[in-house]
DNA sequence: ACACTTGTAGCAACCGGTTCCCAAACCGGA
DNA sequence: TCCGGTTTGGGAACCGGTTGCTACAAGTGT
């Protein structure tokens, strides 16, 4: 059996077949494949025509080493079935291929871990960026790694950006792209309070969670801003699931906790809660009111529908390749802060039996941030 | 400047570089970090140090060349932002990373000519495997393109998977894994039927698309089966979204077309439809059943929870990977059908004013169907 | 002391492409 | 008819790795 039997099915035809086949060098394939470079038409005929018959595609990792590859870029996440995750992951995925790269994704399933393990992967595959998404501890620990590895892919060319992270030290190759957390929790937990309640029930993350952090920040702020101090006992800790959101306010009835109103971490811990409220025989939001984050498509269809804060993650998303393939994979550190605003839907209600004190205080209040750092 | 100045941020290193600087010769340099072949403990220790000092990765695509590269797969849908995508999504991407596969992914927001392209360049990546996802026209030009598509495939070493799609002819070297839509949505609408509804109102899909034909069918049999008939009229093509959904219930409602159940075609029309439902002023189970179908996570937080029917994506996105990669890429044409059950929630209750002729009819009826044909 | 085995490392060919550089063929004009 | 310029196409080096084969050195047995 010769080295290059044909016979086989399975055997992909090299540039090599096709140039024999044509009766041409393998120069001059590349050449017609190619496009620029004059070939006489009769060439390019007979070249066609044997890339036709052998059904030849070049080998783009061939092509890759050769310089003239189809970039690739990646995206790490934790789980692509969050939905806010996953509208991420469309907006970097069509950015990506509207911009001509191929997209690798990966779950690490909150494995730090594997998260290295891809990276270097990604390093090796010579990923023009990488893109880590997702809240995680802010330690001293993680912000070493982190900056040993935007130094690490930015000496191979490619660029790290973080979406939804803390940021890293200035003068780290890196690109930051966040959503402001903690004015939007303002806002939100601003609107609540504007309607008489004061024992607002906060569902948060886990508390190394950075996300979960800036949320909670802008809970507590709203509060202090008007002078009160929420009760700590109010601030139930968890995971940024459904199941944790049911868990949680299964308990807080249980325990008999008292509060008003309740206000979820995330849209996902919010339909948790609703179910929850819903089995106890409460009444949203005329018994309790209850708000997200995140506004999913789900949140509307939610009953009541739930008023939360609307984040742009596929935009969000799109902006992180597009600045990611912008830059040079060395340019310094950059900070981008996307705003987001709260949408008030029908999940909300004044306190029973209290004057509101502001009926029209103004409550879709597009938060102040934005732009660039 | 030399071709090889390293001064430069930016500029990868070589193997060749990490032998130069650790003083042997590029093929001992392999041989070390492939572990395999003698090597003197002397020889390995200064070659490892050159390549911690360089931070020196080889290159992925390199590897893959000469032969010995991380295989990749890859995963064509229309949009990773539907729920039961994700999921599938989720379910290739792990399984892929456990048998130590890269994992590519696209979305074609439902255009065949960026389907098509994509094929074309994943097979220029020399993927081991193609798995495409979703419903879709089933018409003979589809079938003959993807027959074409599945040699060209097979004889590039790599293998097609359609998930969800119909199957081609015998004999093309294609893997189809479907899950049963007709049995489910025969289950579904005899749970319907035996709590007396005689009018159920079918938001279907696009007429052309095989998953929501599979559907249709299975509400038409489970009709027939009882000598029933169903009014044309009730039967309402549309997309697979929750707009769709809620827009198609406005306009039965507007038209006041009587009903006293609706069989949503998806979780996510089943969605619009409740909002709808609610924003008319009727209550679901009281005024009119509703159930969904693929029990999306989110199908037990609307009000009342959902009775819809299980489809294991997840599992499906598992097995699609585990087969593609376990048989050789020209094996014949293999079909996996999996099966489904349905699970009951609250959304359903028998008609008012009617007695339920059976009402411990089984319910959760273990679709029949499952296995391999 | 010699032959023979064993352990190590390098040369060079190869994977499948691209592209620089050069030569042959062809063209029209003098 | 001869010449110079223009097409056109091939040879070979290169991209960054792997690996078969070979050679040299050290170790072993007698």
């Amino acid at each position: 059996m010769t080295r290059k039997s044909n016979g086989d099915i399975g055997n992909r035809s090299t540039i090599r077949d096709v140039a024999a086949r044509a009766g041409v060098s393998a120069s001059t394939v590349s050449r017609v494949l190619a496009g620029d470079y004059p070939v006489s038409t009769a060439t390019r005929t007979r070249v066609m025509r044997a890339v036709r018959e052998l059904d030849y595609v070049a080998d783009a990792r061939a092509k890759a080493i050769a310089g003239v590859g189809t970039p690739t870029l990646a995206f790490v996440l934790d789980d692509i079935t969050g939905p806010s995750f996953a509208h991420m992951a469309h907006g970097v995925e069509r950015e990506a291929t509207r911009l001509g790269h191929l997209c690798l994704v990966c779950s690490t399933d909150g494995d730090t871990e594997q998260e290295l393990e891809f990276i270097e992967t990604m390093r090796a595959q010579r990923a023009a960026a990488v893109i880590l998404v997702g809240g995680t501890a802010d330690t001293a620990e993680y912000r070493a790694r982190m900056s040993r590895i935007a130094d690490s892919l930015a000496s191979a060319g490619s660029r790290l950006v973080l979406c939804g992270r803390p940021p890293l030290d200035p003068g780290t190759p890196v690109t930051v792209i966040e959503y402001d957390n903690e004015s939007g929790a303002y806002a939100l937990c601003a609107h609540l309070l504007a309607q008489g309640h004061r024992r607002v029930l906060f569902l948060g993350g886990k508390p190394e969670n950075t996300t979960a952090q800036g949320r909670e920040r802008g809970y507590l702020a709203a509060h202090r801003a008007r002078g009160i101090e929420p009760d700590p006992e109010l601030r139930l800790a968890g995971d940024f699931t459904r199941d944790s959101g049911h868990r949680r306010i299964r308990q807080a009835l249980a325990q008999s906790l008292e509060f008003t109103a309740v206000m979820a971490s995330t849209d996902m811990v919010a339909a948790g809660a609703l179910t929850a409220l819903h089995e106890a025989g409460l009444s949203v939001p005329d018994d309790v009111s209850l708000v997200g984050y995140d506004d999913i498509a789900f949140a509307r269809d939610l009953h009541p529908p739930l008023t939360t804060v609307h984040v742009p993650y596929e935009e969000l998303g799109r902006l992180a390749v597009r600045t990611a393939l912008g830059r040079t994979p060395d340019a310094p550190n950059e900070h981008l802060l996307l705003g987001t605003h709260v949408v008030v839907r029908d999940s909300v209600a004044a306190v029973p039996g209290q004057l509101v004190p502001d009926a029209s205080a103004r409550v879709s209040s597009q938060a102040p941030t934005g732009g660039l750092t």
